[in-house]
DNA sequence: AATGAATGAGCTTTCATTCAT
DNA sequence: CATGAATGAAAGCTCATTCAT
């Protein structure tokens, strides 16, 4: 169905090391994105890595295993990026600019497919081990909402931070869909464009 | 496993009758949405119909024909929505402010599982069949295009039509993730606060 | 390992009709009786009752339920031989010669390899399964003991019921290991050292 | 799935010392009793045995040989058992109560968890092997059958000895699957009712 | 049209065994 | 001797699809 690629030429992924557990995150990110979780057989993963099948066992109890540490290393790595955007900024406006630059980068950089992964997989966790990295995102989603409070009462946004923040989020996680980073457009141009269509006035 | 709901407990789909293809594509849409297609098997999908899996071969040549089928129909119907939303109006304001009520009406009302199928299992279809319905894609997209550039010369929106698309389109499907019909913020009040986001000043 | 025998060859299996069930289980018991259950593969199975291996589970929903069935229809039948040991004799020691020659044909005649599996591969049973089919052991034993019962009122036996019934019935047990039908001795011969071994005197 | 013993807490075995592979056997005899040979993988026996499962393989070259040696001890050991009650009687009458006597033993006590794969797991040998501990138990059934003989010529028995012999030894052998040593019977008492219902008259 | 038994390829996972360290 | 990562064959089971009825 696919031509197989190898790992040398898959992208390396934040906060991933070379690890054998890394190497089939990495491939199983790639492959999950690239044909879904259910579509993606172990076999294949187990090629990409350069490993046999059987051997995946050693690194993870089941394929559902990957799954889950693919997503939960996508939130983790992506949580410590936006904690870093507000501590390097002190002016709410610039930390609102920092954040949507940071989830921008979570989207269309190294950590792309984890996050494509994240959003279009969802769906093949089971109940409990999405209830355990909803936990996760609240604290990804509150990092966002604290600055979004702040920012309503400053005056910087006019709507309801809860709506702001879904309504930006959604544009933003939609890029994955047509934003080409080797393009005309700049993620920092792309940036400032969301953050007006965000601002009030 | 699943509790297996029966037909009759499905909302109606825009677009279909109840022709046994139709009880197939609605119940389709449901189960692809809920489990996704890869998950989904036929003899599920047969059950909620209320036949047996042989029989839905009478009907679709192949399971992939169903999810083609869901698709091509969910953005047939939708053309047809926005085409009248823009003929509705001749206002360039009223007319992306009803293209914005359609959409999410789209994504959120009677078609909104299809919708989502549409966007999740993007990746099950094989290549030919994405690129048939990209086609389809295509048409729906200049509708708003179309309007978009009459209303960048009228001053209405100061960003380029094909990105000021692609973010409110992205904040608007995104609704699917969010949204909840009975909750306390109506279809027009989400409509007013995307259209002011996208809106020049 | 084995060559490989087909169905025709195996004997027939008291009550087990010809239908796709019956042919399973008559072959089930062969092979688990000959490999042990967890050696037999359902491979190996399939190509005995000649279906192909997916075949079978159309018919039982796991390789467990086929050892079920197949204790479960041991137990069935031979508890129905038991009733009529009874029924034909209204003399104790008449009841008992012919509880003795009943279970000696259970063991040694067409549930032979039925019986042997209930015995030999208990315990591959889950916990659950294990109760289920002890309760109907159970109902068996209490065949044996409501006679012994009476004959040891009678002086018919000197021991206690429940350790002359372990004894004797490891004694006929056992002749699975050893006897054969075809030999010199017939199972009346054999049946008479038994009742003499386990009659007072 | 299971609660995993440790090798301390397992009763220690007639005539295994405590170096490597008697430890391996040890655990072994329990593990293959309680689960099966086939069911029992060697991860599992390892851990019992305090090892990483590789190790196993520097004490024994197969599972298959821990099998056979498992078997093999237990014969050999037994056989020990019964030609000293042989040796320590005259009379045969009495020789006879301490054969059973001590065939109760080996089955109850602590080499019974080997007796019990010796005869739960026989199938489980190759042919090869069959034959081979074939050979030591002729020697073992030997040891019984010259009594006998000589037990038939003093009028002891009526029966012939060898039909005699796999009947009492049933009885014997099946008190594996009910006598418990704690309850309320002791051996002797049962080696008694077995001589009883051996002897003549 | 509808059925439902049968297919057979392919799935995830297990596991005895090997071997470089 | 011991380790434990890796192997690779084989296991039980699933499932879209076919087809005789």
């Amino acid at each position: 169905m696919l031509e197989m690629k190898s790992l040398e030429q898959l992208p390396q992924m934040g906060g991933l090391d070379d690890s054998p557990r890394g190497r089939v995150m990495r491939a199983a990110a790639y492959l999950f994105r690239e044909n879904g979780y259910a579509s993606t057989t172990v076999r294949e993963l187990a090629q990409v890595v350069g490993i046999q099948s059987g051997s995946l066992f050693h690194h993870f109890k089941s394929k559902d295993d990957i799954l889950l540490a693919v997503m939960e290393e996508a939130i983790r790595y992506n949580t410590a990026r936006l904690e870093q955007a507000v501590a390097q900024n002190t002016d709410t406006l610039k930390q609102i600019r920092a954040l949507i630059r940071a989830e921008l980068e979570s989207i269309n950089g190294d950590t792309g497919t984890a996050m494509a992964v994240l959003v279009f997989e969802w769906d093949a966790l089971s109940t409990d081990r999405q209830d355990y990295l909803l936990n996760m995102r609240k604290y990804y989603e509150q990092i966002w909402l604290d600055v979004l409070e702040r920012a309503q009462q400053e005056g910087l946004i006019k709507h309801p931070p809860f709506i702001w923040r879904r309504l930006i989020g959604g544009a933003i996680s939609w890029t994955v869909t047509w934003y080409k980073p080797e393009g005309r457009m700049t993620l920092d141009q792309l940036t400032n464009i969301i953050l007006q269509m965000g601002k009030a006035e």
